[in-house]
DNA sequence: ACTTAGCACTCTAGCTACAGGAGTGCTAAT
DNA sequence: ATTAGCACTCCTGTAGCTAGAGTGCTAAGT
């Protein structure tokens, strides 16, 4: 791979990304100034397709990257923009807000970032199978209706709402939501439902509608409920790849699944440094084969919790997206340094 | 319109629903033992056609239903099904639950109409803007960190974790909570802006900040914040009359407009007892007059507090869409008694 | 007077043929 | 090593054609 091959694959990767049509020499020759005839670039481009960083859609077509050639324009070729102070203060100011809420940040987020890059996003929220209980405490609403909190060592709060069960007092949940906090400080959300059954008191019977209440909510919450969020899922309609309903259809039915959303994203990415991009076929879901997906981390204390990240076709404007995802995932990672 | 006119528009308009192909007298009279030949429908049809109920795609193609036929089959022609007392208890049983959040309940209800119908489903719940303040209470979780909850008098209970403003104690709070909600308890939320200018108390300006973030977050919250739900968009795929990408933007995108959902169906629909059909052009947005939109009212204590709906092309399944919707929306009325 | 068989007519969808254009690969000259 | 030139390939768009579906009308039948 000499320079001219480089120069002459990245140019070729920029004008597909803007362009969406396969790019022939002439194109190439004429459009940026390479310096070099259109005989040369069908020479070099016949060995980059060789080496398997082209492809001919059919014999008389210009090229089109393979996602080797995008992995290598990605890692080796592309030129990041500069990161203005401007975009990093819009960022920031969008998390200026008193609210405390994990949900909060991660939909402000994912709404921010499809904004962004009129792609769409997915921000997956802190796993609840990591956390630990930290405190439950009630609050009676009306009589009858019970407002129950349960905030988790990793700062995040849940509350809900419950009918109150008929034959206990208020008093005497408060109490018991004590008692518990006290018991089962520090246990893993998802181990409670094995420990409740040790007996916690005398009159365990007694609660028993409570804790099942508990034990439903949390498990059904542990289910990634709301820990996914997808925003602007339409943007992928504006690009000329998915002109086909049953391609949307496939993506679109992926990324409602927050299960498997979730699972992709945090199979691919752990190290907090790196933004991490998946391409084509490298994915392990082969719904998304057409596309490609850009992912960052965000941390909280200095642990990682949470990817945010942008899927479109693969001839996505990855500089772009790259660099926003970092600076996203950066001043998110900052507003949730108390949690 | 005579009976055999009628027979012959109702059996061409299901034949239609479940093809979506353009019916032709052959067809008609071949498929469905109607008793009379091919010609004698033709005439009929196109009787029907100058009457406008039909229309041709073009001189040589069968018919298709115009809004005005579609609206002539709803009102008169279907037959409803059976009610089925298997599904009201399937409907019934999701609704069994101890959660008491009105927003637990509407998600619940849109998906699974979507699920139920095989199109989006959209539900509005109750407007903000009616409810009256009922108390505002908080929680202390962290130092630092509050929990603010607001319920109204409609029985909605709406929480956020917010910062606490550092010069205020939690005891401080506490008691502007109480004096808050006791000067306050019963004016519609959308006044509360107003009114809040007029001094609490002397000092006002110390808990400024406080009142500031309620404020703002309870105007974002009137702005239907919520208050819409979509599920199950992705159905609008499986069919035809969509396959066109750009049908499907124009659709969805309207359906992702909360406002203007909210809007729509809140014009439409006052009267608790019918179930509202908008065929087509019929309809005041124009993006979506390649659909149907069939809606229901669900009440909280006998007042019509909010919309259950159901989204699809003209070519819709009236029959099972209403009759599902009717048994949802009473089923809704029933678990939210107690609001 | 209504119904229906028959038939000519219309329009679309799909096929084939064809020309133009874009792009390539190869060869030979620079 | 580069490049101009050229033959070749393949797609795309257009035009013409056919088959099929469906109609409207007419005339005969009930």
């Amino acid at each position: 791979m000499d320079a001219r091959k480089r120069r002459i694959l990245g140019t070729l990767i920029d004008d597909y990304i803007a362009s969406a049509e396969p790019v022939g020499s002439r194109t190439l020759a004429k459009k940026y100034g390479l310096g070099i005839s259109s005989a040369t670039i069908r020479n070099e481009m016949a060995d980059l397709e060789e080496l398997g960083f082209l492809e001919q859609p059919h014999t008389s077509a210009g090229r089109v990257p393979s996602d080797r050639g995008y992995r290598y324009y990605v890692d080796e070729l592309m030129q990041r923009p500069m990161v203005t102070h401007d975009i990093v203060h819009r960022v920031r100011l969008a998390f200026q807000a008193p609210v405390r809420e994990i949900a909060w940040f991660i939909h402000q987020t994912a709404r921010m970032v499809s904004d962004m890059t009129a792609y769409p996003s997915v921000v997956v929220g802190p796993p609840v199978s990591d956390a630990r209980l930290g405190e439950i405490r009630v609050m009676q609403l009306q009589p009858g209706t019970l407002l129950l909190v349960v905030s988790t060592d990793s700062g995040m709060v849940e509350n809900r709402a419950v009918s109150l069960p008929e034959e206990l007092s208020f008093e005497e949940l408060g109490w018991l939501a004590k008692e518990f906090s006290r018991e089962f400080r520090g246990i893993p959300i998802n181990e409670l439902k094995d420990r409740i059954l040790d007996p916690l008191s005398s009159d365990v019977e007694r609660y028993h509608g409570l804790w099942e209440t508990l034990l439903a909510w949390m498990s059904e919450w542990r289910l990634s409920e709301d820990r996914v969020t997808l925003a602007g899922p339409l943007n992928i309609l504006k690009y000329p790849e998915f002109r086909d309903v049953s391609k949307v259809q496939r993506v679109l039915g992926f990324l409602e699944r927050d299960d498997a959303v979730e699972q992709l994203l945090h199979n691919t990415v752990q190290d907090s440094e790196h933004i991490h991009v998946i391409i084509g076929q490298e994915s392990t879901v082969d719904a998304i084969w057409d596309c490609s997906v850009v992912t960052a981390t965000y941390q909280v204390r200095g642990q990682v919790v949470g990817q945010v990240s942008v899927i479109g076709p693969k001839r996505m404007q990855y500089a772009h997206v790259m660099t926003t995802l970092e600076i996203v995932s950066e001043e998110l990672s900052r507003a949730l340094k108390w949690a």
